[in-house]
DNA sequence: CTGAAAGCGCTTACAG
DNA sequence: CTGAAAGCGCTTACAG
């Protein structure tokens, strides 16, 4: 492999002259320039990251963390989207992504690696679980960071989140425009910091305007797989005076209760509307397609790392909280009641 | 952040001893061993990565390229599940994962960076569509690297794929055992190297095991989303004499499959049997929950690893392809025809 | 069992 | 606009 000193030689300059050509340096004449570009290309060279990052204290890598959690739900397509949205920004601005997926059993170790300065020049971290991210150790180390999803702190700064109060806001009061008024809600696992009290106060802000309040026995919570779906809607759909509709926390979990639902002869969306969230593909495939609420994945991985890089350059020391817009989209799940 | 220096300091030994306590070379005391380990916890020291990587040539960190295709294909939970795998055996060696997912219309550039020696030791790849990863450009570096899938040259050195043929075979031969003699085939698209070759070679095999050949007027094609298995059921549910059984090659598309059986009001299993392939979540919680075949993603991330780490190890210099068995799942959606 | 010293391939003040 | 030289934090023969 070519070196910065093959590159001079070859260029007749010295290696200073090489690195500031690299590093798009304006004080360097034209004719120079051309020389070590010449010389860059003949010799097929790329500048060794190791020294690179050794010398300079810059990586030109991210680091990435997503909780890797229970299998249940982490197997959705969404963290799929978020990961390819990072890895395109990172890339698009000359940065590699490494990756981390701790599992939730083990120690912060997995990630331990990556604080080391000079070994990233920023992580962007996907909050999940409370707790789950050891953030005090994280803040030893200064490295720029940004969370996609909410701060365990609920601190407003570095981190980027959907829409998810206005999200649930949105599909409740649908569920209300068509007359319903009694909904029930099946919701993603409290200490999954991930939009689970937005969510719960996007529903009681749609349910107040109707002069309604949240009926908290009428509440009932899944992990966000299909299975706890269906096991979530059992009590509620056994009701003497049962809901008419469910709003719940995630398409899967949707899916699950549909299940539940034909299993003892309701019919959706004539016995029972249905909204989910997220639009996972499988949302306007099934029988009836799902109503739901469109959250934008990739535009999170996307957006988070351009504010990481921002934090790198400097630009910023911190910002408030980004919020990326949902869309409600209205599918055949729901329906007038009865 | 504490160096080497300052260990050595603390612990009053040269780098070089701290450096062989931290390689874990036998040639020293254990009292000085002791010492250092001290100093180290002490100070929390942590090597840095870059230096070690450019004094040593070792950068432990290997390179993951998952070809990122069609936004179709590649929502499946399937490639989680192979990252998963790769990440946690990397893990497990004190090795670090750099993530890249080229776009299939953009050059190769975006995992040049990799193929620098000094930045990664090695490299797994996710092949799938045919000439999309370059296989000359990575030879030329000599970089260590195991493929997941099928190489395109067919060579089958130094690849990880599922026994498809076996899969397809099994999933084939449950339908004529069934009784079922006219079966359709929707397919994968041609071009992609993952397994489609292997499962029509396994489809034949049933079939020639009952006397029958592959009509190939029966077999359909898709792209693997649920969309064009839809597209792929029509026109071989509409044919005069259509298939009294389908085998689909991979879960997503029978989903669709089913989903047009169900709108030309054929009855599964009753009307029409329907095999698919991978076992998706989703594909025990349809109605009727679906017969598969059951593919391992995280072993196979688990076992390309540790077979790259073997390859970087100089243990071997080549293997021979591995095979990680499938596992056939009878459910609800195959019967006898009729 | 231990250590002095060179070297990995860059970048960065600094001088000219 | 260009270059000599120190330094980033390790590892590795080599000597003892």
């Amino acid at each position: 492999m070519a070196t910065i000193y093959d590159v001079a030689r070859m260029a007749r300059v010295s290696t200073t002259t090489v690195s500031k050509v690299l590093s798009n340096t304006p004080y360097v004449s034209a004719k120079t320039r051309q020389r070590v570009l010449d010389a860059m290309q003949e010799l097929k060279y790329s500048p060794s990251l190791a020294a690179r990052g050794l010398s300079s204290n810059r990586t030109y890598v991210i680091g990435l963390i997503v909780p890797q959690a229970s299998d249940h739900s982490f197997k959705d397509p969404f963290l799929l989207e978020i990961i390819q949205g990072v890895e395109r920004t990172a890339n698009d601005s000359g940065y590699n992504v490494l990756l981390s997926m701790p599992e939730r059993s083990v120690s912060q170790n997995s990630y331990d690696r990556f604080l080391h300065p000079g070994y990233v020049d920023g992580i962007v971290t996907f909050e999940t679980f409370e707790g789950f991210i050891a953030d005090r150790e994280l803040a030893e180390y200064a490295l720029p960071r940004v969370s996609i999803g909410y701060r365990e702190d609920h601190q407003e700064v570095n981190s980027i989140h959907s829409d998810d109060r206005l999200g649930a806001y949105e599909g409740v009061k649908h569920l209300l425009e068509l007359g319903h008024r009694h909904i029930g809600v099946i919701s993603g696992p409290t200490n999954f910091i991930v939009a689970v009290d937005a969510r719960l106060q996007g529903v009681r802000d749609a349910l107040t305007e109707y002069g309604l309040s949240l009926d908290m026995s009428w509440v009932t919570y899944g992990d966000f797989s299909i299975q706890s779906g269906y096991q979530a809607a059992s009590p509620l759909l056994a009701a003497k005076d049962r809901p008419t509709a469910l709003f719940v926390m995630n398409d899967r979990m949707a899916l699950g209760a549909m299940r539940r639902a034909s299993e003892i002869g309701l019919h959706v969306p004539v016995d029972l509307s249905l909204v989910g969230f997220d639009d996972v593909p499988l949302a306007e495939v099934i029988e009836p397609p799902l109503t739901t609420i469109r959250q934008f994945p990739i535009e999170l991985g996307t957006v988070a790392t351009q504010q990481l890089f921002s934090l790198i350059n400097n630009e910023t020391v911190q910002f408030p909280s980004v919020v990326i817009p949902i869309e409600f989209v209205v599918r055949g799940s729901t329906a007038c009641p009865g």
